[in-house]
DNA sequence: GGCACCCGCATTTTCGAAAATCCTCTGCTC
DNA sequence: GAGCAGAGGATTTTCGAAAATGCGGGTGCC
């Protein structure tokens, strides 16, 4: 992930800068960008900026309208569809061939992972929000992990844009009370069916984790017709 | 394709010129690309020639190394077999897909694109190379056809990108003479299951057609040790 | 002799202003 | 009143130079 390597330019901490908050909502989506503002929000010339809204461009955060600037991409069910039948599609083949090639080393850093996000709370309201950052690094990390051995670095890629992308459906999904979900456990049975090599049915339950997830925000984009 | 909605602004333009040259081997894999030259080649400032990097960089075809510039993304076997193994993924779903959702109008486009393809020679070699840019276009028409109708914006853009980036490679197979491949022959397979909605054997067909592809390539890879 | 440091050159990266483009509002014609 | 042309202003895009960074050679020190 970008974001935590620290840029050795300025680009790349616009990137990062304009990337977050997007992310975080002080960028809705749809809104138009201009230069003059998010060179405040950066603190730097038009230059570094305008590269990093290329880069987001290309990305799908953002997109371009020649001459007119950029605005932040809008949101939609449409789009929330899409990206978790696409997820379902490559991190479950990229699941099942990680299965296949994973040694014990894998199996080490899927476990260790686990427990570290076991570890933290998800959803307290009392939590300081640093925390929740912290838990969304680390459930990061371990669907990370999860097709790491898959030994396909295009297919890695794709799921970790998707993952990025999906990132600002799944904050939404987060503020839904009362899921009847075990996320917790969800994550733990995806654990224990990869480790198992039942490539068939962690295959299944991740897709299953994945259109939950969808299902769940769904449900509050119709109920509050935030579109 | 970005290449041929004739760009409105010199960064599209730098972008269509450096992809060109990138494909077409004026500029080689790994080598290293000085602004200098680049803005020779484009005629133009570096403004416009770096956003097309920073894009291209975005896509693979160029890599870039803070504060040390960019260079040409060196071409692998590995990554042919990677881009081939999840084009398979890609396409086939998209085009299982398209044979789902696909209503006469699709059938008629497929249709139509294969007639005009197949009007095309493919690899005379008096033939002047206008005209195999020409065939290259037809055919890159009928695959995106083919999957025009999954209904998956993402998918779709996904696997245009790979089939971009898997263009300087299926260059290379051009180059191979004898490949006791009847290139139209499969093409017309595939064309025939999708329309008879034998969703299966044309995914099938599909693989195999992208997978003789990657062999003929990775033979010539060995042979001539170019790697 | 070998190693570390510093300086100058080549190159990238960034800046601030100029040029180009788009949008809006006005005024004119039909 | 509707519609088009054009000026003015706002904004993006591009330029050319300045700043920053990395690379290689040379010098001094151990």
């Amino acid at each position: 992930m970008k974001d935590r390597a620290e840029a050795r330019t300025l680009a790349g901490d616009a990137y990062a800068v304009i990337h977050r908050a997007i992310r975080s909502g002080l960028l809705q989506p749809g809104q138009r960008l201009r230069f003059a503002e998010l060179q405040a929000l950066c603190g730097m010339s038009v230059s570094p900026v305008r590269e990093a809204l290329v880069r987001l461009t290309a990305e799908g955060f953002t997109v371009s309208d020649d001459h007119r600037g950029f605005s932040v991409a809008p949101l939609s069910i449409a789009e929330l569809l899409d990206i978790v039948g696409t997820r379902k599609l490559l991190e479950g083949e990229a699941l099942r061939l990680s299965i296949e090639h994973g040694d014990s080393d894998w199996e080490g850093r899927l476990l260790a992972a686990h427990h570290v996000m076991s570890r933290l709370p998800r959803e307290r309201d009392d939590m300081p929000s640093a925390m929740r950052e912290d838990w969304d690094l680390r459930h990061a990390d371990f669907h990370r992990i999860l097709i790491s051995a898959c030994r396909s670095p295009i297919l890695i890629e794709m799921c970790e844009k998707l993952f990025v992308r999906a990132d600002r459906y799944r904050r939404l999904s987060i503020s839904v009370p009362n899921q009847s979900r075990d996320v917790v456990c969800e994550h733990e049975r995806i654990m224990a069916l990869a480790l198992d090599r039942n490539a068939e049915e962690a295959v299944a339950a991740l897709k299953q984790h994945y259109q939950r997830t969808a299902d769940a925000v769904q449900r509050l984009f119709e109920t509050q017709e935030a579109l």
